[in-house]
DNA sequence: CGCATTTCCTGGAGGC
DNA sequence: TGCCTCCAGGAAATGC
């Protein structure tokens, strides 16, 4: 399931294969996953250039010229690889857009369906309708504006969730900044005061970077563009480890539902 | 408006 | 082996 370190190794690799490279095809197998500009994409984009390859929380950016935006969300099951254009073509692959015949070609394959992608052809309804409700990027985000968002009665994991509060976290690293921060799911934030909510910020950002440097968690789905998996699911503290020993204290691993959404503590290294 | 709950979807796991 | 049920979860939609 990707989350920001995912998707940012992702971005990273689109970024150096695709940019300055020519669209020369696209073509959609399931209309209902392509949002946006209605027009047919292969005549929307066919002999544009890719400018940019950029991530905003969850979701990938790729400019093209002439003001048109693709912006992929992988949900759940999502994937964007590079393939050949004569390699076979995964069950459930629901676009592709093909680049020069040395490059090859980008597919975005979605099991699950959770995800899509948006074809903005106007910088307004991309910034009003798409983005404008995520929260502040987590590795961007300042101590104070970080207090400002605990100022909530809820509970910690819920708000962390919430991507109009904070945006990028999915259930793995919330799980693991929590546990590497030394804080109870379901504390409530604004019982988090410092020297606490200085802790947690700093564990949700190093939790992060160390998720970036491993390209990512695979659990299941999640590849690179070039198919690989990441390695980062093996230095998880928590998540996946119910019921095995802590690496701290080796008190058992608990999962409990917290904002309806299955969640691993320590309970003895994060107390409520 | 804020927050909690429900819903979408498929593949894999486990029970029998 | 085959059939059934359950579960995973991001975030939009819905319901207070």
């Amino acid at each position: 399931m990707p989350e920001l370190p995912e998707v940012e190794t992702i971005v990273r690799e689109l970024r150096t294969r695709l940019t300055r490279r020519r669209v020369e095809s696209a073509t959609v197998e399931r209309a209902d996953v392509v949002h946006g500009d209605p027009r047919p994409l292969d005549a929307l984009i066919a002999g544009r250039l890719v400018k940019t390859v950029d991530r905003r929380a969850k979701r990938i950016i790729i400019e093209l010229t002439r003001n048109l935006r693709l912006v992929f969300h992988l949900g759940m099951s999502g994937r964007l690889t590079i393939d050949d254009h004569d390699n076979p073509i995964a069950k459930h692959t629901h676009v592709r857009i093909g680049f020069g015949r040395e490059i090859g070609e980008l597919r975005f394959r979605d099991p699950r369906r959770f995800g899509g992608v948006w074809v903005l052809t106007d910088a307004g309804e991309y910034v009003g309708k798409r983005l404008g409700r995520l929260g502040p990027e987590p590795l961007e985000l300042a101590a104070k504006g970080f207090r400002r968002i605990l100022a909530s009665r809820r509970q910690i994991k819920a708000l962390l969730l919430d991507q109009s509060k904070i945006a990028g976290l999915g259930n793995i690293y919330t799980d693991e900044a929590l546990y590497a921060a030394g804080v109870h799911p379901m504390t409530p934030a604004d019982a988090l005061v410092e020297p606490i909510a200085g802790q947690l910020l700093r564990a949700i950002k190093q939790t992060l970077r160390r998720a970036i440097r491993a390209r990512g968690s695979t659990l299941m789905d999640y590849r690179t563009v070039d198919g690989q998996t990441g390695s980062f699911q093996r230095q998880h503290r928590v998540y996946g480890r119910t019921g095995q020993p802590c690496r701290k204290c080796g008190a058992p691993i608990e999962r409990i539902i917290v904002a309806g959404r299955s969640t691993c503590f320590c309970p003895r290294c994060q107390p409520l």
